[in-house]
DNA sequence: ATGAAGCGAGGT
DNA sequence: CCTCGCTTCATC
């Protein structure tokens, strides 16, 4: 009785000295500190005793299993010692580190997105915190020579190069000593060989070898800012924003930073807008590494995904080229981060997390002490800005001048021989095509002319498919989305109509849905399909392609389309954004830009800015071999100052005034824009819950708040959305501000609530 | 996010 | 009286 009692005294005793931990869980609420719960380590998970914060751990929540973060070693006290449940599993990985910790966090403060999700996405690489699978490897023997087997030729190769002190797996073996793998296994049961099990998880890392390095000479240009940046990257957090024309040879330049960096052993990340178009800029690295770059993005395998993301974390030096996504890996050895084409709108990521990725990339390389280089050929205004540029109206914003947060280095002319284009307008007003045509003459007797000098013609115009608009001439209906609030786009080639919001599409009929008349469907407005149609009139012997997202869905496609147009296999390429963007045509040398002024309406606060980059990098495929290019723009407004600014390749001009009017609006980067968004399946009660909110806005002096006003396409995807806009002073913590207005608010579950800070979309 | 519980409308 | 569907609640 008095033994059983004390034995009893004992485990007790052992399950309050057990620890407890606080494990961040992956659930979506919003709070100023991460969402951790309390939970028990069942001592025999850690034979080496307690759990570092970092680690990575498998609890239960509610019915299900979810992977968390340690991130306190301390119970918070909230839930009494006997309700606790036990962890479940540890991952066979190492502890985050603290850097990695505070990154998450500042992330998820910064986003104001729960850190749950932010975690969750962090992890959601699949099964990368499972142990690696194991395979069988095969050693000499010890006691071999007494063994009584027959050492045949055969075998004594294999024995001879396991002398060597090698381990291998059958397969390998059998592949580095040329016998079957038979051979192998019967040595292996007449105890020849000996077996045992490891992990198969081979280092992902490079082998710095300066010999196997190709890199390009640079121009004296080049060297400068390459020398300059490498001057700093050993000196910890540095920005640099390297800033030059289209074929300058920004790449080269962080090529030989990313070498300086590997010959450090470092692990660097790349961040690319578009991963899936990269095939060109991977053939680069190749011939300059003489290694493929490790390649991050959602299509990459599972298992490819997998191995690099514990390789990371493990610190083999690696060099990650990644989307936006690849931000969130483990580095534990990281040197250097670059993000190519800095001023794209795609490293806006909108989905659950709404972050920037150029702006959290700065965000990390400070916290991980590295060096940050942003490189592009059309600075974002902000980064422009934030290079010291527009000192001025910084100061009429009441900014301290000469604080440049980023070192600004420029790249002047283009490499070898080529120039840049000459831009003209073309004005629209006066030389009009006739209805239901979009070519001017002047751009058609260009393209006759390029034609007839067998050169290339590039016609720019971003829309996908036949026509945007469609409309039945027997009662005005036009054909709309079911789901969105948006016109469907007429594509002729894959014979439907589509919603570019949601996806919806349906057959192409001729047939009114509304009046049910058919044959009087008519298309308005143009798109590529319809381009290539008045094209292939015009010239009826030229060789047309369409490049688009559409005709060149899947990365091998887009690579053969490129292919067969750098080969000089096509006379004129119909294009959308896609075919602006980084290729190296040399046959190129006329671009007309259809519709200039698509992309300046809509009263965006970056449609100036975003325009002329676009314009500006189309017309930059003009002229990059060794004939000089032109491009024209077709425009209603010739005497936009976008265009002025193209025309006159005056582009430091344009951006002071751009600058100059966001200071006086105390828009971006002077002031802060946020947007709060409502949505939800029902209208009514998603405006209730933003009229409700709107009651409950804060008043400052300084801070505006606008709303709550139907999104401009105020349904998407069958739901409803709402949305406020804040606009506060730049020294205002607006994060605070939104946090505590919303802090007692409450917001009926079936409302979808997001916060958008820094919004670049105004959809 | 996601599973469970709570509650009104409709069916046996 | 019991089930279906949808809102509300809690998750250590």
């Amino acid at each position: 009785m008095q033994s059983f009692k004390s034995d009893q005294s004992a485990d007790e005793g052992a399950i309050i000295t057990s620890q407890i931990v606080q494990v961040a869980v992956p659930l979506p609420v919003r709070k100023s500190e991460p969402l951790c719960y309390d939970y028990l380590v069942p001592e025999d998970l850690t034979p080496s005793g307690g759990l570092p914060v970092g680690q990575i751990v498998e609890v239960p929540l509610g019915k299900r299993a979810v992977w968390g973060i340690v991130l306190s070693d301390t119970p918070s006290g909230d839930v009494k010692a006997d309700r606790l449940k036990q962890v479940i599993s540890i991952a066979s990985l190492r502890p985050l580190d603290e850097r990695h910790l505070r990154f998450l966090t500042h992330l998820s403060d910064w986003t104001m997105a729960p850190f749950g999700m932010v975690m969750r996405m962090m992890l959601s690489t699949p099964k990368a915190h499972l142990p690696p699978p194991s395979k069988i490897v095969y050693h000499a023997a010890q006691d071999a020579d007494s063994a009584q087997a027959k050492i045949t030729p055969k075998r004594e190769k294999v024995l001879g190069f396991l002398a060597e002190g090698h381990a291998m797996s059958a397969p390998e073996l059998a592949q580095e000593t040329g016998v079957s793998q038979a051979v192998i296994k019967t040595m292996a049961d007449q105890n020849l060989l000996c077996s045992h099990e490891i992990l198969d998880e081979p280092s992902l890392g490079y082998h710095y070898a300066p010999e196997r390095l190709s890199l390009l000479p640079l121009s004296e240009a080049q060297k400068q800012v390459a020398e300059g940046i490498g001057a700093t990257l050993e000196a910890g957090y540095n920005a640099h924003l390297i800033d030059g024309v289209t074929g300058s040879g920004k790449t080269e330049v962080y090529f030989q930073l990313v070498a300086q960096m590997m010959a450090q052993h470092k692990q660097i990340l790349i961040l690319l807008p578009e991963i899936a178009l990269t095939g060109a800029w991977q053939s680069r690295f190749e011939s300059r590494f003489g290694m493929s770059p490790h390649i991050w993005h959602s299509s990459v395998s599972a298992a490819r995904r997998r191995k690099l993301w514990r390789a990371v974390l493990k610190g083999d030096p690696v060099v990650v080229v990644g989307a936006r996504s690849a931000l969130f890996l483990p580095f534990t050895n990281l040197g250097l981060i670059i993000v190519d084409e800095e001023h794209e709108q795609a490293f806006k990521q909108e989905d659950m997390v709404i972050y920037h990725a150029r702006d959290m990339a700065v965000m990390r390389a400070h916290i991980e002490s590295v060096p940050v280089v942003l490189a592009t050929a059309t600075p974002s205004l902000e980064s422009w800005v934030n290079a010291g540029q527009g000192a001025i109206d910084q100061k009429a914003a009441g900014t301290k001048s000469g604080t440049a947060r980023y070192q600004h280095w420029h790249l002047g002319a283009r490499i070898g021989t080529s120039h840049l284009p000459q831009i003209k307008m073309v004005d629209l007003k006066q030389d009009r095509p006739p209805a239901g045509k979009w070519l001017s003459q002047t751009l058609l007797d260009a393209t006759k002319a390029c034609l007839e000098a067998k050169q290339q013609t590039l016609l720019f115009l971003n829309r996908r498919g036949y026509a945007p608009l469609s409309i039945c001439e027997a009662c005005g209906t036009k054909a709309k989305c079911n789901h969105c609030d948006s016109w469907l786009v007429t594509h002729r080639l894959s014979g439907a109509r589509q919603c570019h919001h949601c996806g919806f599409r349906q057959p192409l009929r001729n047939h009114c849905d509304d009046c049910g008349q058919e044959g009087q469907m008519r298309a308005y407005g143009p798109g590529v399909e319809r381009l290539a149609e008045e094209v292939m009139a015009q010239f009826p012997e030229a060789r047309v392609c369409i490049l688009s997202s559409d005709t060149a869905a899947r990365p091998e496609v887009a690579a053969e389309m490129i292919r067969a147009i750098t080969e000089g296999e096509v006379d004129i390429i119909i294009g959308t954004q896609m075919a602006a963007k980084g290729h190296h045509f040399p046959d190129l040398t006329l671009v007309g830009v259809v519709d200039a002024d698509f992309g300046l309406q809509g009263g965006d606060l970056r449609a100036a800015e975003r325009t002329y980059q676009m314009l500006s990098q189309a017309s930059g495929r003009a002229g990059r071999g060794t004939q000089s290019g032109l491009a024209y723009l077709q425009s209603y407004e010739p005497d936009n100052a976008v265009f002025k600014a193209l025309i006159s390749g005056d582009r430091d001009a344009f951006l002071s005034l751009e600058t100059q009017m966001r200071a006086s609006a105390a828009m971006p980067p002077f002031g802060r824009l946020a947007a709060i968004i409502l949505s939800g399946v029902d209208e009514a009660s998603v405006e209730k819950a933003a009229k409700q909110l709107g009651e409950a806005r804060p008043h400052y002096r300084d801070v505006s708040i606008f709303g709550p006003t139907a999104a401009p396409i105020a349904r998407i995807r069958g739901r409803y959305r709402m949305r406020f806009l804040i606009r506060a002073p730049r020294e205002v913590n607006l994060q605070k501000i939104i946090q505590q207005w919303l802090e007692n608010q409450r917001i009926p579950s079936q409302i979808f609530l997001q916060i958008d800070i820094d919004p670049y979309s105004f959809m």
